[in-house]
DNA sequence: TCTATCACATC
DNA sequence: TGATGTGATAG
C-alpha cells in the first residue's frame, strides 16, 4: 500500500487561531474563545466529497441547529507562574459580566475549580450530586506523568492503535441513579507540527489541518452513576488512526502533532437531556495525558541503549518484553532526560524544543460553561429544513455572525466557533451550547452524526457550507466488521453495531452525547496551549435530578 | 533525511 | 484472533 497523501495546505486566506488573534494580546482572542474556519479541513471532508463512508452517513444525519459560543468562565489559573495571569483576569471579567445570567447570580470562585460555586452544585454532606460534583481521577497517573515528562508518544496506525497508557479513570460524585454518558475526544493541543530531533521533540512547523473530529463514547454509555463509580472506567479500546478515511470510527489524528484527550461526562437523564436546554455536562482534562502522535516510536533508540546499559541484556528481545511490561516509560523518560542534557548546547536546525514549552502536570480540570446564548446563533432556515432524524447540532456561524450575536456583553469575537474541536486546538476555555433540539432516535447502533456549522450566508438543504467541518460520533467498528462489509460499500448503519451497543436498545442518550459534543469547542493560543484549566458546562435551565 | 507503511514475529 | 513492536523499504 502506498503512503497516504499528507494533508496539503490549502493556502487558505482564512487564518487559524493563532493568526486570528487580535492585537490585544495573546489572551485576547483566546480568552474569548474564538475560532476560525479551516477550509483545508473542509476540503478533506469526505462528506463533502461524496464519501459514502460512515461520516457521510453522519452528514446525512445532520440537521438541527445549535448555537455555539465560547466563553471563559471563572476558571482557576493554577499556572499563573507560567504566565496565565492575564488570562485569569480575563476570565474573571467575563464571569462577572455573565453573572446576571447565572441562576444564583454569584460568580464562580475563580480560585477553586474543584469547589464549584453554589449555582453549580454543593459539596458537603448535604450536597446534591450534580455533574458539578463529579470528580474524576486518572488511573495510573504516575505512569502518565512519567511519559508526559519526556513527551508522550502515542502510536497511530492506519488500522488503529490503542492508546498506551490506556485512558482509565475513577469517577466519584455521581448521582448513583442518574444516567451519564462518558466520552472522550482528542483535540489538538496546539497548532504545531513536531519532529523528533536529536532525541527530543521540536516544533517543526505549523500543524496540518485537523482531522475530522471524532469522539469515542464509552460503550457502557449511558449508564447510571452507580455503574460508572463501581469500578474504573476504561477507555482502553479507544483507537487512534492516521487514516483520514478510517471506516472504523477510530479517532483520526495527524501524525507528529500534539493532542490532548478530554473526558466528557454528560448527564443523560431523560428529562434533562433531550428536548430542552437541560443537558448538563462537564469536561475533565488531565494535562499529563497529552501526547504526540507518531507512526512509530521516535525515541526507541534511547530505550535500547538504556536497556543495554542497565540490564546488560539482549537489546532486542529485552526491549520487546520490557516494552510489553511497561512500554519503557520509566527508562524512556530517563533516557530522554539524559539526552536532553547532552543535546542542550547543540546548534540544531530544529526550532523550539517541545520540552521547553510550559507544561503543567497536575490535577485534572473540568470545564464549566456559562449560560447559553440560545437562539441568537441559530440559523432558522436551516433548522426548518432538516428532518427530525437529522438531529444534529452545529456551532454558530462564521466571522460574520460574530458581530451578529449581539447577545452578551463580551467583547465580540473576531471569529466564531464554526468548528468542533477537530480543528480547534485544545484550550482552557469552554464553549456553551446554545440550544438542543428535541431528541430524535438514532438507529440502534448509534451511527455517525455530523456537526454542521452553518454560515448565515449559506442556504440550507443538502449542501454544506464552506468552512464547516464535521465531527462524527459513532462507536468504533471492529475491523472484522468492516472487512465483512467491504471497504467500498456505503456505511452499513444497521449492521455497524459493536456488540456492546447491540445489547442496548436505541438510546437517546447518545443523541445527548452528540449534542454535547457539538456544544464543545475550544480555541487555543500558543501561549495558552499548555495551561490546563477546568470548568463545567451546564446548559441553562438545567436542574439536577 | 524524515516519515509512513508493510510484513513479520511475538505474545 | 487481535494487538503490538521491529526492521526494511517506499516515497
Amino acid at each position: 500500500m502506498g503512503r497516504e497523501l499528507r494533508p496539503q495546505s490549502a493556502g487558505s486566506e482564512i487564518k487559524g487561531p493563532l493568526q486570528s488573534r487580535d492585537k490585544s494580546g495573546p489572551e485576547g482572542a483566546a480568552a474569548r474563545g474564538t475560532l476560525t474556519q479551516r477550509p483545508e479541513a473542509v476540503s478533506r471532508c469526505p462528506a463533502l466529497l461524496g464519501d459514502s463512508g460512515p461520516r457521510a452517513a453522519g452528514a446525512s444525519a445532520c440537521g438541527s441547529a445549535i448555537g455555539l459560543r465560547v466563553h471563559v468562565f471563572g476558571l482557576q489559573s493554577q499556572h499563573e507562574a507560567q504566565g496565565s495571569s492575564c488570562w485569569r483576569v480575563r476570565a474573571e471579567e467575563v464571569t462577572r459580566s455573565r453573572a446576571g445570567a447565572l441562576r444564583s447570580g454569584a460568580p464562580p470562585n475563580p480560585d477553586s475549580p474543584h469547589a464549584p460555586s453554589p449555582q453549580f452544585g454543593q459539596r458537603g454532606p448535604n450536597a446534591v450530586p450534580t455533574v458539578e460534583n463529579i470528580k474524576v481521577g486518572l488511573h495510573e497517573k504516575e505512569l502518565w506523568k512519567k511519559f508526559h515528562e519526556a513527551g508522550t508518544e502515542m502510536i497511530i496506525t492506519k488500522a488503529g492503535r490503542r492508546m498506551f497508557p490506556s485512558y482509565k479513570v475513577k469517577v466519584t460524585g455521581m448521582n448513583p441513579k442518574t444516567k451519564y454518558i462518558l466520552l472522550i475526544d482528542i483535540v489538538p493541543a496546539d497548532d504545531h507540527r513536531y519532529k523528533f530531533c536529536d532525541n527530543k521533540w521540536m516544533v517543526a512547523g505549523k500543524a496540518e489541518p485537523a482531522m475530522p473530529g471524532r469522539l469515542y463514547v464509552h460503550p457502557d454509555s449511558p449508564a447510571t452513576g452507580a455503574h460508572w463509580m463501581r469500578q474504573l472506567v476504561s477507555f482502553q479500546k479507544l483507537k487512534l488512526t492516521n487514516n483520514h478515511l478510517d471506516p472504523f470510527g477510530h479517532i483520526i489524528l495527524n501524525s507528529m502533532h500534539k493532542y490532548q484527550p478530554r473526558l466528557h461526562i454528560v448527564k443523560a437523564d431523560e428529562n434533562n437531556a433531550f428536548g430542552s436546554k437541560n443537558t448538563a455536562f462537564c469536561t475533565h482534562v488531565f494535562p499529563e495525558t497529552s501526547f504526540i502522535s507518531v507512526t512509530s516510536y521516535q525515541n526507541h533508540k534511547d530505550l535500547q541503549k538504556l536497556l543495554e546499559k542497565r540490564a546488560g541484556r539482549s537489546t532486542k528481545g529485552t526491549a520487546r518484553s520490557f516494552m510489553k511490561e511497561t512500554r519503557a516509560s520509566v527508562l524512556w523518560c530517563q533516557a530522554d532526560a539524559d539526552n536532553r542534557d547532552g543535546a542542550r548546547h547543540l546548534d540544531l536546525p530544529c526550532k523550539r524544543p517541545y520540552l521547553e514549552a510550559p507544561s503543567s502536570v497536575g490535577e485534572d480540570h473540568y470545564f464549566r460553561s456559562p449560560p447559553p446564548y440560545d437562539q441568537q446563533m441559530l440559523s432558522p432556515s436551516y433548522c426548518s429544513e432538516v428532518t427530525p432524524r437529522e438531529a444534529c447540532m452545529y456551532s454558530g456561524s462564521g466571522p460574520e455572525l460574530a458581530g451578529v450575536s449581539g447577545v452578551d456583553d463580551l467583547p465580540p469575537p473576531p471569529l466564531s466557533c464554526n468548528m468542533w474541536t477537530s480543528v480547534s486546538p485544545y484550550t482552557n476555555y469552554s464553549v456553551q451550547t446554545m440550544e438542543t433540539v428535541p431528541y430524535q432516535p438514532f438507529p440502534t447502533h448509534f451511527t455517525a452524526t455530523t456537526m454542521m456549522p452553518r454560515l448565515p450566508t449559506i442556504s440550507a438543504q443538502s449542501s454544506q457550507p464552506p468552512g464547516n467541518t464535521h465531527f462524527s460520533v459513532y462507536n468504533q467498528l471492529s475491523q472484522s466488521q468492516v472487512r465483512e462489509r467491504g471497504p467500498s460499500t456505503s456505511f452499513p448503519r444497521e449492521r455497524a453495531l459493536p456488540p456492546v451497543c447491540e445489547r442496548k436498545p436505541p438510546s437517546p442518550h447518545l443523541s445527548a452525547a452528540n449534542e454535547f459534543l457539538y456544544s464543545q469547542s475550544f480555541s487555543l493560543s500558543r501561549e495558552s496551549s499548555l495551561q490546563y484549566h477546568s470548568g463545567m458546562g451546564t446548559v441553562e435551565n438545567w436542574t439536577d435530578g
